[in-house]
DNA sequence: AGTCTGGTATAAGTTCCACTCATGCTCGAC
DNA sequence: GTCGAGCATGAGTGGAACTTATACCAGACT
């Protein structure tokens, strides 16, 4: 098979017009050009150079190789300046999820501080619970996913390694016209034979596990009357008065004007969010990028956690 | 710069999804391998390939490497059939140039040949008297050229080397109602009052030559009434009656009704005619079997070489 | 938990390639 | 004829690439 060294050897010749001067402008000396054009010779199995007291000439055949030399090479910058691109963040593309809240809440801020950053980076963002995006993730379908979880326990899943970027504390939904719903402080005990709105336990949300543990910690077991994972669905439910539901702060991105939302204080625990990227010690710049940026717009996030705290 | 053989050592490990695999794929070692995707992460300044216990899987940078790889490496295939081709005459190009009456005579027989026995081989030919034909070939324009010269003295150009094909005769052309039209024998120095139809001596054309001295051996100086080197144009002067001229037997491809052509014997010397080559000691393939058609061609044609020296 | 298997990384050694240096050779120009 | 520009070639050297051997790592199986 032809050495691409060696054929850029030839192309350099043939603009020069003599393998001294090809030597000067490469910085060899003449005899290795010689020798380097006299192995190319030989793999082709070809003359490619008529050599002649005053210079050289091409070949038909070694015009056909400057020829292909010349594609290859053009090719192979192509290829350099693909990757210093992706190195240097003006290039690449990155495919993340995120379950529904953090798809309408953070990841919405991270994106738009990522692109102004780096705009040559391709962004994607598909909607995926944990299950399908920690699959997607180690398919590699995938370089990012937020993924929520009960809180305390981070339980790592296999070939995926967990960042940790806020807390996000679980209110209480109600209609507007519920008895309690104007009440300061509101016991959970108190909404023991409440219908509830929500996902089963077998849900991937971790929302119904938080659920069930508060429930239980307050001494029932809730009725789940109608089964839902879809924030806006869900407050339409609470509102038709079909009963009533925690929804996570991420998810009170738009609240309605007839349902209430009130804190239950430590009654029950915040819902955890991470950052999901494959494990393995190797992140793509973009990864990486994208990781720190969502640290940023968490904290910010947090910082700024106040107004339905205080309506409690 | 990317190397292109660790390019290709990479695409085979993406193909094969291990080290070790690829490495069985291309019989080198396991550590061959990891080393030379190590010199090329090296040389790319990006991560290529994720490691895991697992096998590999390529990175965005290492997939966007792999793409052009694959581009590289078929072009590189494509050079080295085109190689190929032009070695086995299975390709490539023959740009020649013949005088005018070669051009309708030799070279369409050796050009049939050529053709049929490699037609993949791109033939051209231009009409082209012995100096334009020599400077062309110096400059690399032309592959090969025919030419002629005077009898006897090869005067060989600079750069350039001839291999000569045949001896061809020169006739005399009379209007067919010419007064010698009929005897059967004719004396050059019969001619010494006509008018003569032909090129000047500055003329390339070698029958110019061989006029002028075939006379003067006579004991006369022809009197050029017209000049031209087209022999069609010279024939119609001819049977017009503007005057005799010397014809070369190549030239006499078709001949009018209205003239006559006559043998002059060893009274004027043949033409000679020669295929040139640049000089140099290479000839590419289609060169060389060129030059061997052409002095078969000659052969055919020298031997069937009877009716007009019969008719004398 | 221990072991086996299939994978990668790396150190050391060897072979081979590519380059330099030095020299010879050819051919065209002055 | 000599000179100069240019290519070829032999000898030597440094480095790259491959092999061998070994360490290491993680998952699968017992």
């Amino acid at each position: 098979m032809l050495d691409v060294r060696r054929m850029r050897v030839l192309r350099e010749v043939a603009l020069r017009g003599s393998f001294s001067a090809a030597a000067d402008s490469l910085s060899f000396t003449q005899s290795a050009i010689s020798q380097q054009i006299a192995a190319l010779e030989r793999e082709a199995g070809v003359v490619l150079v008529e050599r002649s007291a005053r210079g050289v000439r091409l070949t038909e055949a070694g015009e056909a190789v400057v020829r292909h030399a010349d594609v290859i090479l053009a090719r192979l910058a192509e290829a350099e300046a693909e990757l210093e691109a992706i190195a240097g963040l003006r290039g690449g593309r990155l495919r993340m999820a995120a379950f529904e809240s953090a798809g309408a809440s953070i990841m919405p801020l991270a994106i738009a501080a990522f692109r102004e950053r780096h705009p040559g980076v391709e962004l994607s963002m598909i909607q995926e619970e944990d299950d399908e995006a920690v699959a997607a993730l180690r398919a590699g379908d995938l370089d990012l996913a937020l993924i929520e979880g009960a809180h305390g326990r981070p339980q790592t899943p296999e070939g995926i390694e967990l960042v940790h970027l806020l807390d996000d504390p679980m209110y209480l939904a109600l209609p507007q016209d519920h008895p309690l719903a104007s009440r300061s402080r509101i016991r959970l005990r108190d909404l023991a034979d409440e219908a509830w709105i929500g996902g089963g336990l077998d849900s991937s949300c971790a929302c119904n596990r938080l659920r069930a543990r508060a429930c239980e910690a307050a001494g029932f077991e809730p009725r789940v009357a109608f089964e839902s994972d879809d924030w806006t669905a869900i407050q339409g439910l609470v509102a038709a008065g079909v009963g009533v539901s925690l929804i996570a702060e991420l998810g009170t991105t738009a609240v309605r004007d007839d349902i209430v939302i009130r804190d239950l204080g430590n009654q029950v625990d915040d819902r955890r969010v991470y950052v999901a990227v494959p494990a393995g010690g190797y992140r793509s710049p973009a990864q990486t990028e994208m990781v720190e940026i969502l640290q940023e717009v968490s904290r910010a996030y947090g910082a700024r956690r106040q107004p339905l705290a205080l309506a409690s």
